[in-house]
DNA sequence: TTGACAGGCAACTAAATAGTTGCCTATACT
DNA sequence: AGTATAGGCAACTATTTAGTTGCCTGTCAA
């Protein structure tokens, strides 16, 4: 019930992506296929201080969020970094509430003074 | 135990704003907030379809992550917006995922084609 | 062709979430 | 004073999440 249109090609519900962002562990792999995409599971389960289970089931959560896309290659899964959910949640979710910023951070203030 | 700075007044960890943005009942709060900020509780049970008690619920996490600031006026509690964490989290894991966009997008063609 | 390497699957547990209901307190209105 | 309004607190339930362990499968290399 309420499948969520497995990503695979279009965006990820805002929901998965940013509770795919929601967890250190998980930003922390995005970070590392950002300075270099491509990486196995073994490379990413470096420094990861958990199972190699536990860190599949995190890049699970990304492909769902559309976050990473990966490839098998013979006995090897590469993992892809994939910018599009993020700027889609940044055009939507973050780039609004920059603009009136300043907006509201004054009248935040009017109002926790006066 | 971990206990997570109560962000009152400083920003609020990464964790606690993206989960709290990945829900949509809680965007929904946030962008009527940015519609109108000084809303009262009972303002923003309207047209949530659930108790008022969950949607209190809703609004705590929202503080915790500080992207919602309350104040007491009498018998009513007024909530405000406060876009900092919003940007705190733009420049740290949006921007710079937006940095490497293009280079990204490319990789990620190549491979998946090639 | 045998072993080592890379990864997948299933079952289970512990803890966190999202929601409910019932009742209580404080402030305002007449 | 008495009632309606605004909100708070506590207890409880169901679901989801994060992690574990054990074992299985497919691929490469000597």
């Amino acid at each position: 019930m309420g499948r969520r249109s497995t990503a695979a090609s279009g965006s990820a519900t805002a929901d998965a992506v940013f509770k795919a962002l929601a967890d250190a562990g998980r930003r922390r792999l995005l970070d590392r296929l950002r300075v270099k995409s491509g990486r196995t599971l073994n490379e990413l389960c470096e420094g990861m201080r958990m199972s190699r289970q536990a860190v599949t089931k995190h890049l699970v959560q990304l492909e769902e969020a559309d976050l990473v896309v990966s490839r098998r290659m013979g006995r090897k899964k590469l993992h892809y970094l994939n910018p599009v959910p993020i700027h889609d949640i940044a055009r939507r979710w973050i780039r609004p509430f920059e603009s009136g910023r300043l907006a509201a951070l004054r009248e935040l203030k009017d109002q926790l003074e006066g």
